[in-house]
DNA sequence: CTGTTAGCGCATTCAA
DNA sequence: TTGAATGCGCTAACAG
């Protein structure tokens, strides 16, 4: 591997020369032209790069960020990762993923941290209070996490919820809903939106008929629906996952979606127009909110701000 | 921050015994029991953790896995990942998002690999001649395929495409089917297994009617449905994805599945089942094949083998 | 059983 | 305009 050594020994430089003109301050300091060249043309040749664990231990930045999540399972992970990487290659930054807190267990790995001397934090995902808050607290980096959360520790990037619910609500008034179920989990996400959902439905004169509560298991939420005292005009769904389980669970109890009942969505995960039927859901700006969270985190002066995004109504079949 | 020397200050002693106590290697060269426990008790008591840049300084082994894949919105990417994450934390390894070679461009950015020490490499998904090659192979890294390639740089992790291709034929022949339309995309993996596939229902005497090839958009899987000559008693798509998009394209025209046609997906994406009607399918064993790949790639002597897996045939209302 | 020293690759201060 | 020396945190060879 090329060092500066290495290019120095060649170039019968002293090691510091190189260092200079190397990291870009040759200029600023006054090297002659020449030499600039002559250090420029070797580490090119020999293929120099900066090795990063010397300028790490010197404390220079390592333009590195952490990525933490609740759920590898989210439909939305991937896309959201990917997103994050597109922009880390562009700003020339590496992603190590550097744990996750899992249901199970509430710790965080956070080794990867220290090991790598991570500048700042992604979380992706909604959770609640976060034990590990305290470790990690010490050090303090930026942090930024794309959902809800009822512990901030940095930034927040969000959906607007109560706009989201509003939005719902208005597009079911219109279509002279009058009834709705509500299908949730336990989930943070799925409790913030429910409240809101709840306000919103009322206001738009939308009565609800029952609030049920299940995990996304197809037999958790098939036994809900079979215990539905009454049909409503709308299920609202937490997500666009249980919508469909959703709508699965009626197809086995031959219960015709949109005709019998119509069915709204969450998310507009990329199945969800493939859907038979197609599901009406909301679409929310996933790039735009990958784009700030990563401006947010790697920005100098980090604010702890919410920062709300509006999702899109997206009609289609199923409401 | 916990160093080394802030221990050694405190309680007096030289940073070598602290060193050497903190690196299990105490014990191995005779270091008091006194002195052992005084070192460690003061190590927990300030969070001491070895920083990871000094280490790899001294090219201490810095248990860093890079991840590299071709798609970041392959439905099971999560998963892997998920998958890839859970073993990597029991094993004490760090996993580095490296690099992604998208479509578009046929490039590799490797500076990850240099900036943190990289120690191995594991490629998510299949692929063709990769171009980034020559590059990569000049630092000798252990690296782990898992999906198809035509241009192996290390252990390739697979499914038996032959056997696969065989569970659906003799599956398809006991069924009395007759004759088939197979639906696939450019992608390696779709062709590696639509050869296996013309094979395989050949010998077992169902007659191939077409062999459409499209993109995996909807309109282009609408379009290929409706320039279908014959109507075949099974369509064979190259993926659960692609069956999907197929189903809803036979939906809109108003063609029943599995009554007229019936359609045959592959991977079992977790929404195979919630799907109307739920996708026949087959299920790659995944978890193994990742728990392979760790071990592979963090073995110190890798082997360049392929080690193929067998899918399991799940039976459902698609076909 | 424990301490001293050197050096991994780099940026920086001080000196020339 | 350039070089020598120092130290970031750590391990290992060598010396008590």
């Amino acid at each position: 591997m090329a060092t500066q050594k290495s290019i120095a020994d060649k170039l019968g430089l002293s090691i510091s020369l190189v260092s200079r003109v190397l990291s870009g301050k040759a200029k600023e300091i006054g090297v002659a032209e020449e030499t600039i060249k002559k250090v420029l043309d070797e580490a090119k040749r020999t293929n120099y790069t900066p090795n990063s664990a010397a300028l790490s231990l010197r404390g220079v930045k390592t333009h590195t960020l952490g990525v933490i999540t609740y759920d590898f399972e989210d439909p939305y992970f991937g896309i959201i990762l990917g997103e994050l990487h597109k922009i880390a290659k562009q700003r020339k930054f590496t992603l190590i993923l550097a744990g996750s807190y899992q249901r199970d267990e509430d710790t965080l790995d956070l080794s990867a941290f220290a090991k790598h001397n991570i500048e700042g934090l992604i979380i992706v995902g909604s959770d609640r209070k976060k034990d590990w808050y305290e470790n990690f607290n010490q050090k303090s980096i930026p942090s930024v996490q794309i959902g809800f959360t009822t512990d901030k520790i940095g930034a927040n990037i969000c959906l607007d919820e109560s706009l989201s619910a509003n939005l719902i609500a208005s597009y079911l008034h219109k279509q002279k809903t009058e009834s709705a179920t509500l299908f949730f989990n336990h989930s943070l996400s799925h409790e913030t939106f429910k409240t809101q959902h709840i306000k919103a439905l009322t206001e738009n004169g939308i009565n609800i008929l029952e609030d049920v509560i299940c995990d996304g298991s197809i037999s958790s939420v098939k036994s809900g629906i079979k215990q539905l005292k009454q049909l409503p005009d709308v299920i609202i769904a937490g997500d666009d996952i249980m919508a469909t389980k959703i709508i699965r669970s009626l197809h086995e109890l031959n219960i015709k979606v949109p005709e019998d009942v119509k069915v709204f969505g969450f998310d507009n995960i990329s199945h969800a127009r493939n859907f038979i039927p197609s599901l009406t859901t909301l679409n929310p700006p996933i790039k735009e909110m990958i784009q700030t969270a990563f401006d947010l985190v790697s920005s100098p002066s980090i604010s702890k701000e919410t920062l709300r995004f509006t999702p899109e109504l997206i009609s289609r079949e199923s409401a």
